[in-house]
DNA sequence: TGAGAATTTATTGAATAGAAAAATTTATGT
DNA sequence: ACATAAATTTTTCTATTCAATAAATTCTCA
């Protein structure tokens, strides 16, 4: 309901300061910047905060920093200056709901490869991903790691490795979180289902029971997600 | 020839260091680091210096900072993703080939995002990289830098980090092929009018035509590609 | 005069000390 | 037991100092 009141962090307003200058080009690559001791009194604020924003614009790749020569305007900034601007910072949480959606994006759609292009061997991991989930069933065990080789597996049909990378990237960042889905009491049967699911659609060549079905799967996990995280 | 010697500025090393500590999983999400006289002490340097790493960190997403709290390392940082972009055993076109289709994959569907998306700020980040281009074919330039601007800036507007970061992954292992294409006498204005008509359709919410837009746009790169690798 | 050495100056890099602010924890009084 | 006040912790920011270094200037001597 009531918005965050932003860091109020002296360096911070002056790196966005600093920013927007170079957006308005009023700072244009190669100018020199003045000298920590004259900034630091034009902004009425002590060296230590100038040097600390420096080093973020810097860190940022938008300046350069000499010693005894000075900063300067780094040279084709425009691509790391928007960067550094779209990637402020997001909550936790927020973050959990950007990988999924991304999850989402790409898993729902990668499906129409797999379908077109899988063949024995891959269907053949796949599933043995899913017997592996089986026994940890039966066994009472988490079953991360057979979740994520599901993922990774069917990811694999679609023959294309970039794919296979961006599923496996952020199947890697959200193994916390899987852990502790899993956890929750019959989730890992429920989860075993689903799977069992997408892949009898997938083996059907019923593209899109299969990206319905996916697109439920993950959306489920968001939901258990959520409820974990108390949002 | 001769390798960069190594900027011994204190702070970078401290930011590379923990860095490397939360990479080898010594530091995982949610552990708290030391209070900054004590970080200062264990790092044997002075409390500026840390405190110019930690804003470092701050600023890149990689830890979190709270007044009277203390320093913690954020749960979904973008440091992560696509440490490893395996490279398989396939030729450099189709590795191209791979690329070029989960960009397809991922620019084409994030579009839905951005139609419902898009703010004012996001929309004018968009037009200013259109502009940027537009000087660059007055110019006679190559164009690579504001071609990238644009698919980052309209990617952005889908207002999701992680999206974000897959296309810049992979407009970075595209940038040698890039900048080749461009390089086809005409190719940049005409690439230009492709963004354009891209950019219209997502002014005017039509999904749909935004999509097939940007899906032709892609495929005429991989068109020229391919004939300039002589496929 | 002019080339090279020595000196000065400007500027960043780093350390230290301490005041202020903000949030958390503990203590106190009813 | 509970609200309020005090103490504590920890970050935030300032001010000041000194060291390191690159460039500019001056000096020296052939």
């Amino acid at each position: 309901m009531f918005k965050n009141i932003r860091t109020s962090r002296v360096s911070d307003k002056i790196v966005a300061q600093i920013k927007q200058l170079v957006l308005e080009e009023k700072l244009n690559a190669g100018d020199k910047l003045p000298p920590e001791p004259e900034l630091a009194e034009q902004f009425s604020v002590s060296r230590t905060s100038v040097r600390e924003a420096l080093s973020i614009l810097e860190s940022q790749g938008i300046v350069e920093r000499k010693k005894s020569e000075g900063t300067i305007i780094k040279r084709f900034s425009m691509l790391k200056l928007f960067e550094s601007i779209v990637m402020g910072p997001k909550s936790d949480f927020d973050m959990f709901l950007d990988l999924m959606e991304a999850r989402k994006l790409v898993e729902v759609s990668l499906l129409r490869f797999v379908v077109d292009r899988c063949d024995p061997e891959g269907a053949h991991r796949v599933e043995m991903a899913l017997h592996m989930m089986e026994k940890e069933v039966c066994h009472g065990y988490t079953g991360v790691d057979s979740d994520i080789l599901f993922h990774l597996n069917l990811a694999a049909c679609a023959n294309n490795q970039v794919l296979i990378s961006i599923v496996k990237s952020i199947s890697d960042m959200l193994t916390e979180t899987r852990s502790k889905t899993l956890q929750v009491p019959g989730r890992l049967k429920i989860c075993l289902e689903e799977h069992r699911l997408i892949w009898e659609a997938v083996q059907n060549k019923d593209l899109q029971l299969a990206q319905e079905r996916m697109l439920a799967h993950l959306n489920c996990v968001i939901k258990i997600a959520s409820s974990i995280y108390g949002q």
